[in-house]
DNA sequence: CCATCTTTGTGCACGCGTTCACAAAGACAT
DNA sequence: ATGTCTTTGTGAACGCGTGCACAAAGATGG
C-alpha cells in the first residue's frame, strides 16, 4: 500500500519476510486495543478479523517469530504485544527529525503516535530563515545549517522530508551524510540514496490516481456505450478523440537528442540536485508546504 | 511502499496487474518533466532510471498498455503521458471530498496537486460545527449533516477520511452509502466496505515502524555485543528484561473469555462503531485533526 | 487416564510479479 | 537496397507471498 512502496527488495531481513513485517504494526494495534480492553487471549481467527487479514497468513506471519501461541487457546495479548514490539524495535527510543515545517511538517509534529511507539521529535527542521525560532507543537524550528549538529548531536537514524520535491535530494543526501540510515519521504520525487540506507515513501498523488483507475474501469464496465474510451486493444492510433491536443502519432519526432539531454534524466544519482524546473505542481509533497 | 496497501487483490482489471498500475503514476510523473523540458524521446533505460524501476519492468509494464514504443528509438514522450493519463483515468475531472478537517485534511486541503491530475477538491466536511463555515484553503468548510447531499449532488465517487479513528467506520459507511466508491483513508483504522468499494490507506505510523524494525536490525549487526537483543531464535522467556511489565510467560492467564468480548473484537464488521474506547494514541491519523 | 474438542503451526500447491535474455523491429548510414 | 546498430517487446524461469487443508498439541471434561 500507501502507496508507497519504493522500498528495496532487501535481504530478507532475519528471515522475517518483508510482507509481515509490513503487517506486524497492524497485528501491533489490534493487540494494543484488546489489551486496553484487558482481553487475556485471542485467536487467530478473531485476530486477523481484527487486523483486516486472512487467519492463516496472521499464523504464518507469527510463525516467523517464534511459537507463541497455545493450542486450543490461542495467543496471550500482553506477551505477543511485547513480542511484535521487540521485533519492531519499539523498545527503545528512536529520535527522528522532520524536515520542511510546511503544512504537512507542522501536522506530522502535531501528530501524538510518535511518542507511545518509541518514536520522539528530536527536532524541527526548516530551510526559511523566518520559520527558525518558531514554536511548532511545542517545538521552536530550527534552520537547516544546523542539521547536521542535530543529527550527530542526538544521534538521529530516522529522518522524514517534507520539503518540495525541488529540495528532497539535496536534504536527503545531508542527512544521510550526517548519519541518518532511514528516510520516510513525503516528497513527490525518487530519492536516490546510498547502499543500506532505507527510503520508504508515502505520496498522495500516486494514491488517488490508483483509486482513479479502479474507478474509471468500475464506470466504465456499467455503461460501456457512451464511452469510447476503454481502449487498450493494441490499437496504437488514438487520432483526435481527446481535446487536448490536436494530433497524436507513434513517431512525430525522430531524429536527434538521443543522449544530449537526456542523459541527464536517467544518472541523476547523486550530484543532480542542481537544476530542477518548477512544475506547476507534483513539486510539493501531498501537503503543500508554506 | 507507504503505504498503504489494503487494497483488494482484485479482479486484475482489463488484464493490467495491480503492481503495474501502482508504477504507471510514477511513470507519469518522470514524463511529465521530461514534457516540461520538452525531450522529444525517451529509451526504456532512461525513464526507467527517472521513475526508479528496473528497464525490464519497465518494458513490460508498458506492453500491457499496447505497443507504444518504437524500436531503435523509444518512446514519444508526449504520447506516452496522454496513454497513461488516459489509462489512469485523468483526462476526466473528479470530485473529491475530504472528511476530517483537522491538521492534516487542511494540509491535504491546501494541496496544489489535485487540479493538475484531474482531481478537484468538491467539499471540505467536518463534524465540528465550529469549523462550518470557516474558509480552509479557500473553501469554506461544511457540517457533516450535509455530507449525503454533498456526495450526490456533486457526484462525488472518491473521498479522503482523514479524521480521528473512532469516527473513521461511521464516516466511512456514510460516505459509501450515499454513493463513494473509492476511498483514501489517512485514519489507523481497518476499514471495512461492501464489495465493490476500493479502499487505500496511508499510515505514517507504520511506515516509521517499518523503518525502526530495518533499523534495528542494522544497528543489531554491526555491533552484536552490548545488545542482548536480536532474539528471535525460538526463545520465548523474555523475563523481565523490560521494565514496563514484570513477568512475561506464555500462558499466565488461562480459562474464560473464550467467546465473550473477544467475539465482538473480530466481528465488527459493520455495526462497531458505537463503541470505541479511546487510547494514548493510534485513534488519531498520522496527524491529529484539531 | 482417556476421549473429545479447539486452535495452532506448517507442508504444499498455486499464482503473481520480477528478471533475464534474446529475437524481432525499425532507424540510420552507406 | 543492404548492413549495422539500437532498442523494444516478450518467452521463460525463478522466487515470493498467499491460502488450503491437515496433523500435532494441548486444554477440557468425564
Amino acid at each position: 500500500m500507501a502507496t508507497g512502496r519504493t522500498h528495496r527488495p532487501a535481504t530478507r531481513s532475519r528471515g522475517i519476510p518483508e510482507a509481515t513485517v509490513a503487517r506486524l504494526p497492524l497485528y501491533l494495534r489490534a493487540l494494543t486495543a484488546l489489551s486496553e480492553r484487558s482481553v487475556p487471549t485471542v485467536s487467530s481467527e478473531e485476530l486477523a478479523a481484527a487486523a483486516g487479514v486472512n487467519s492463516a497468513k496472521l499464523r504464518k506471519d507469527f510463525s516467523y517469530l517464534g511459537s507463541y501461541g497455545t493450542r486450543g487457546v490461542g495467543y496471550d495479548v500482553e506477551y505477543l504485544v511485547y513480542q511484535i514490539s521487540r521485533e519492531l524495535g519499539l523498545t527503545q527510543d528512536w529520535p527522528v527529525v522532520i524536515v520542511g515545517i510546511g503544512n504537512l511538517g507542522a501536522a506530522l509534529a502535531n501528530y501524538g503516535g510518535f511518542a507511545s511507539r518509541g518514536f520522539r521529535v528530536a527536532a524541527l527542521i526548516d530551510a526559511d530563515p523566518a520559520m527558525a525560532g518558531k514554536p511548532v507543537a511545542g517545538i521552536a524550528v530550527q534552520h537547516t545549517d544546523e542539521l547536521e549538529s542535530i543529527i550527530t548531536g542526538n544521534g538521529v537514524s530516522i529522518g522524514v522530508i517534507a520539503t518540495p520535491a525541488g529540495a528532497a535530494q539535496q536534504v536527503c543526501d545531508r542527512l544521510v551524510a550526517a548519519g541518518v540510515t532511514s528516510i520516510l519521504n513525503f516528497a513527490p520525487t525518487v530519492l536516490s540514496v546510498p547502499e543500506g540506507v532505507d527510503v520508504r515513501k508515502v505520496d498522495l498523488s500516486i494514491e488517488l490516481q490508483i483509486l482513479a483507475f479502479h474507478e474509471q474501469r468500475k464506470a466504465g464496465e456499467g455503461e460501456r456505450v457512451a464511452l469510447p474510451i476503454e481502449g487498450g486493444d493494441l490499437e496504437p492510433s488514438p487520432g483526435g478523440s481527446r481535446g487536448t491536443e490536436g494530433e497524436r502519432v507513434a513517431l512525430p519526432i525522430e531524429g536527434g537528442a538521443q543522449a544530449g539531454p537526456m542523459a541527464r534524466a536517467g544518472q541523476d544519482t547523486g550530484a543532480a540536485a542542481g537544476g530542477r524546473q518548477q512544475g506547476p505542481d507534483g513539486d510539493v509533497p501531498a501537503v503543500m508546504p508554506a
